[in-house]
DNA sequence: AATCGCGTCAACCGCTTCGCA
DNA sequence: GTGCGAAGCGGTTGACGCGAT
């Protein structure tokens, strides 16, 4: 006989406040739960999960939980250089819509992009004294840092003890795509396609470059080491000597206490990274959607 | 061995948006 | 048009792990 023939009918809290509400993080049978209960009646309707499937939660941490950890979707690990590259395009674009972003990486979720951008990018940032919004950091960022990420990501591709996979020949067509954008402007595409960066700047590239895709970046060398001030007044040379095409006045002056200030005497920044045509020509739909389809096949 | 500092990331909080009656 | 509850989103916090001292 069970409770409901004795005529019991368990008592079912009605609201948050009913509930002695667990917070903190989950147990192993929490989670059990949490998959079991998903897994017969699917997602959504968060605040019956928490109050059907017998955890003492909230709606809004089920969901959370769910949608961050539980999900069999969900691709933990390192975030891939493929992937940096396109959390950075996609924050040029959209700024702090994380969800947003996290939709075109497959496996990512909102939370993590979040972290990356707050723990990596911000970092980079604040070691280099400047506003993670400033228009100096994202002259970094794109003069700089993206390149670099396109070089490692070539490197790992050229590699002949690098992954000799389909990755890498993704990802040549990838860096091919965006060097034969064709167009009558100038573009930057044709300068990232074609920058030769120097290997002497960057200590990890000038050793091996069989570092993989999926590497995690050091946080702290990323943009800093390339940046320091004896390799600042090289960069613009390293973008004309890379293909002649670099029209862009990148100018590297010297700060007061040894600051360095980049100014970028654009006509116009319309993104986050500058923007205006040449980076659009670069992020266009396309590449991005030629990107997210390589993460997709990695997924 | 102890503790300190720092980086990471899961989880919470508060606000906004959405959907429905 | 309005009110309300649910869901979603972004900012922030705090626990934890790990390396340095």
């Amino acid at each position: 006989m069970d409770v409901y023939e004795r005529g019991f009918i368990p008592e079912i809290p009605h609201s948050e406040e009913e509930m002695d509400v667990r917070k903190g993080p989950w147990t192993e049978e929490e989670d059990s739960m949490l998959k079991a209960y998903v897994n017969i009646h699917g997602e959504g309707h968060w605040n019956s999960v928490a109050r059907l499937s017998g955890l003492k939660r909230t709606g809004k941490s089920c969901r959370l939980r769910w949608l961050n950890y539980l999900r069999p979707e969900v691709r933990r690990g390192n975030i891939s250089l493929r992937e940096q590259l396109l959390i950075l395009e996609l924050h040029s674009r959209w700024g702090n819509r994380w969800s947003k972003i996290a939709q075109h990486l497959p496996g990512r979720t909102d939370n993590e992009i979040k972290n990356y951008w707050r723990t990596r990018v911000q970092k980079q940032a604040k070691q280099l004294k400047y506003d993670v919004n400033s228009q100096q950091f994202r002259d970094a960022m794109r003069y700089v840092w993206i390149p670099r990420l396109i070089e490692r990501i070539r490197a790992s591709s050229d590699s002949p003890s690098g992954q000799p996979s389909t990755n890498a020949a993704t990802t040549t067509t990838y860096i091919d795509s965006i060097s034969n954008i064709t167009t009558s402007q100038i573009t930057y595409a044709k300068t990232i396609g074609s920058v030769q960066v120097d290997r002497s700047l960057m200590p990890e590239l000038s050793g091996t470059s069989s570092d993989s895709l999926d590497t995690q970046v050091s946080s702290v060398t990323d943009l800093t080491d390339c940046y320091n001030p004896q390799n600042v007044s090289n960069f613009p040379n390293n973008f004309q000597n890379g293909s002649g095409l670099y029209q862009e006045n990148l100018t590297a002056t010297w700060g007061r206490d040894d600051e360095v200030e980049f100014q970028a005497t654009e006509e116009q920044s319309n993104g986050w990274l500058g923007g205006g045509d040449s980076m659009d020509t670069v992020w266009n739909e396309e590449n991005i959607w030629f990107l997210q389809q390589q993460l997709y096949d990695e997924a």
